[in-house]
Order: structure tokens, then sequence, then C-alpha cells
DNA sequence: ATAAATGATACTAAAGTAGTATCATTAAAC
DNA sequence: GTTTAATGATACTACTTTAGTATCATTTAT
């Protein structure tokens, strides 16, 4: 099972490449050169994180990409919100039916118990914070 | 994202039925009324429980299944491992080849803290926990 | 012999993840 | 004003994992 999926994890360089750039704007050319990430893989994300106001884009010749926010205020679970939904370790759908014993289930306690603490971890994660 | 797979789950609900009985042996057939999971699905995760030491199977009729160990002795993370493999947080796989980054990755580093508290909570969890 | 059980194994379906392709629109550069 | 290099929008394909089904063989109490 994984944390992380390709598109975050993708979305994290991007975010740390753009982040270590004072260029107003860096079109996606020249960050499949610097990354290595498919280019039209690379678009659709950037593209997301557009709408989503992670990233300003500019169109047109010289356009491109760029932080629309500090890098210190790009949390790890805003990407991975938009990219994979919201973290939920623990579902317990029972045959398409939420499941009638979630009150008492010891299991869903203790998974529930974990997922708050991976929460809280990811929580302070931010784009600065990966910079290295 | 899951931590638990309905595979998983299910399997820790029909172990907490056989815990709980004090049958020699206890047939699919008792198990699918009781528990209300689909009859070869049952069946089949059951099967993978005996080849994995972790059932006594009893074939012919009257036949069925026990539980080959004391339920605190049953571990929820051998469960994961049988019906999910290893737990892996985090891959960081770069376009199938592993990352040459890893040893400098700061994000794989938090993921993998994570990973550690993670299974740290989980290896406390054994069947006889989970009884209620 | 029969019936009721598991063993082994192959198959199908659904969902999530990863990646591609295409055409329209925009705007700087010439 | 035409060209060119960029994004916007959107539809499509492929792969992998998870979930679930089906079938026939074997065993054993009755
Ligand atoms: S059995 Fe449904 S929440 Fe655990
Ligand atoms: S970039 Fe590969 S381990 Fe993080």
């Amino acid at each position: 099972m994984k944390l992380i999926t390709r598109n975050t994890d993708y979305a994290v360089r991007a975010l740390c490449y753009l982040a270590r750039q004072d260029q107003k704007s860096v079109p996606v050319s020249e960050m499949v050169m610097a990354l290595k990430i498919p280019r039209p893989f690379l678009r659709k994300l950037l593209q997301t994180l557009s709408t989503e106001g992670i990233l300003d884009s500019f169109k047109g010749q010289a356009g491109g990409f760029a932080l629309a926010k500090n890098p210190s205020k790009i949390w790890l679970t805003d990407l991975i919100r938009i990219f994979q939904g919201t973290v939920e370790l623990n579902e317990c759908i029972f045959r398409k039916k939420i499941c009638p014993n979630r009150s008492t289930c010891k299991l869903k306690h203790e998974i529930d118990a974990i997922e708050k603490d991976v929460l809280k971890r990811l929580s302070v994660v931010s784009i600065a914070s990966l910079l290295s």
C-alpha cells in the first residue's frame, strides 16, 4: 500500500524545482528536461495544480507556471487531497454499504487512531520543508 | 488510500468469529451465515489462512476450519503480510526504476518515519486484542 | 454409496493509478 | 498580422491491484 502516489510524488518534485527558481514563469519543457517526468503527464498535473490555486499559469509564448504561494504555505496534505482524495486509511465498507459495526468495531478504532497520527505527521510537511 | 484491504478485513472478522467458538471445527457455510461474506471469497481466504498456518482445516463431512494458534499469537501484521504484502508506504519508483535520490530525498525520509510509526502501532494488534 | 466438507486452480469484474493524444486558445516575438 | 511557443480543456488507453466467481478433484463421516 502506498501513502503517496506518482502524481503527488511528481508534484512535490515539480514544486520543489519551481521553489528553487526565481524566474517569473517556467515552461513545462524546461521542467521535463530537469525532472525527467513524461511531458503530457507533467502537463496535466501542473494544470491541475494551477486550477487548484497552487500554481499561477501564464499562457502564450514565454508563458509557463510559477508558484502561487510561498513554499512554506504549500502543504503535502494539500497535494495528497488533490491527487488522491482525503486520507482515509480506514473505510470499512461492507459490500458497498457502510458497515453497521463501525461504532463498536475495535479494528476500526485502532486504524482510526493510526490514521490520526499519520495525518498529524503529514500535516506539518510543506514544500519548504522538503527543499533540503 | 487504505491500510486494510477487504481480504484482511474479512479475515479479521472470520478469525474473531472462530476465536469466540469452542467447536473443534466450523464449516464455511456457518461462517457465511454469521458474517455475510460472499461464500467463494470467504472460502478462498480461509484456504489461504490455512496454508499460511493460521488455521487448521479438516476435510470431509463435519469438516471445517479452526484456529491453529492462540488468538493472542495471531497478529494483524501477519494478515496484512499474507493478503497485502509487506507494508511499504513509500516506494519511490521512478518509471519502473528505483529512484536515484533515495538517500537524500527528504520526502522519503518523512514517509519512512511515518511508516515506522504505523508498523509499530500495527505490530501490537492481535486477534485477541480485537475480540472486544 | 452418498453427502458435506476442503484443496487446487483458473477465471472475470471493478476500481484505482499511470500515461497519452488532440485540438482550441492565448500572447510574445518577429 | 503572422508565426511560434506556450497553456486550457478534455477524451482516451494501458496497467495494476483488489474483489469476487466458478469448477472439478479429493476427502471423510454417515
Ligand atoms: S467491522 Fe465494520 S467497522 Fe469494523
Ligand atoms: S525523489 Fe525518489 S526517493 Fe524521493
